[in-house]
DNA sequence: CAACTCTACTTTGTCAACAATTCTACAAGG
DNA sequence: CCTTGTAGAATTGTTGACAAAGTAGAGTTG
């Protein structure tokens, strides 16, 4: 992302992508949260801008199906069920296995040694009882995973899925477990890539989505 | 889709939504072809609307990668480079090779009958010497398969990602090899579907792919 | 003759005002 | 008492106009 050059690029993004990001996040966050009626007038407000480059920005995240629209009644906050979750964990299931599958192609050990970055990152957060440390540095992780594939657009639908990820995991923030485990799952994961043990790694994520869902699913009994 | 309803639902969808699709559909099928700079005041006299809508149209199509935003500069139909056409098929052999996974752990004769009803099709425009619309009819048939597996964020993918292999496919119409091989080729893997060999099923569909991939930059020595 | 500068034009980015629709509250009737 | 109809208020959808940035061309200068 940001490549130390000696003048920063001067084309900055458009103002709708920049809004973009800043909803995006506070979706991701929780402080947006499902089901939430999103008033133009007030957003605008809030974020410094007028309703046109802001309703240009909802346009984006409406497409990514993080907002839904009805028409004249404004844009709500998506709400997460059941299903979703589901279908969150098999799209990302989707994008990520496939992305294992061409990392392991190339170098393992670079792999191996990328992916131990945040897994070290999340044993710290760990270490000092930092829930939501360890929780972002799962999200890094997995990022780390789909950019070592340097795919572009296996990268774009995976920032979707995450921020949706995000929304899961900051709604049920109590149901997270025992970070140790979680620490050596990631661990074992790195480690079976540094290997090349393709078919190993393969199970160990598939294993690990569907943990992840059933975790989940058995915290939230209501919907989101 | 069509739910055969008594009363058809009233809210209809947003005017940019509907705006987005139109350029969709001009993207994909070469009206508004790869550089092609998207000048507001015309494209919006053109389509019978004012800037604002089009302008939220144009930033949902930016989001799904179909265009590029420069600042004060203006909008533009995406390039699509070599590396592109490979990484559009990486990710498509991504959403597809899961869609077939899911599918292949259900009704897989049922499955088998919907993936026919394209290739019936592709069969027919074929001997026409339809050269269109066997491609039509390919596009539908792995539109198909990804529905079979009803993971609404799946479909969501899928769709932006068939846009940019219709694209490829327009602007290199003249690629289009032998349709009977094509043909065989589908009608295979529907039929391996219905017998549940799920390897099988897998390997060729990968293989599809990788021919797809193979036509496509052979025939292209130049940038699209 | 090439390169630079300045001017005018075109286009995008932003904003504020108007029109249309929906929601809320309240009153009337069965 | 519940349902139905009707105003008012608030919000979204759309349009048009203004300001900023970029582009192209002619003119000038080395």
């Amino acid at each position: 992302m940001a490549q130390g050059r000696t003048i920063e690029t001067l084309v900055q993004e458009s103002t709708p992508a920049i809004i973009a990001g800043k909803l995006r996040h506070a979706i991701g966050y929780g402080e947006l949260t499902p089901g939430t009626r999103l008033g133009e007038a007030d957003l605008a407000q809030q974020l410094g801008v007028s309703r046109g480059p802001l309703r240009e920005a909802m346009q984006r995240l409406t497409q990514e199906g993080l907002l839904t629209s009805i028409r004249n009644r404004g844009l709500f906050v998506a709400s997460l069920g059941e299903d979703d979750v589901r279908d969150i964990y098999f799209a990302r299931t989707a994008v990520e296995m496939a992305a294992l599958g061409r990392v392991m192609a190339g170098d393992n050990a670079a792999a191996a040694e990328r992916l131990l970055e945040p897994v070290a990152e999340m044993d710290r957060a760990s270490a000092n009882h930092d829930a939501a440390g360890v929780g972002e540095a799962d999200i890094s992780f997995h990022e780390a995973l789909v950019e070592l594939a340097s795919s572009p657009r296996l990268s774009r639908m995976h920032t979707t899925l995450l921020t949706q990820t995000r929304m899961c995991i900051t709604a049920l923030q109590e149901t997270y477990p025992e970070p140790d485990g979680r620490v050596a799952e990631h661990t074992e994961i790195a480690e079976t890539v540094r290997a090349g043990e393709t078919g190993a790694a393969h199970e160990l994520l598939q294993a690990h989505m569907d943990d992840a869902v059933t975790r989940l699913l058995s915290g939230a009994p209501g919907l989101l």
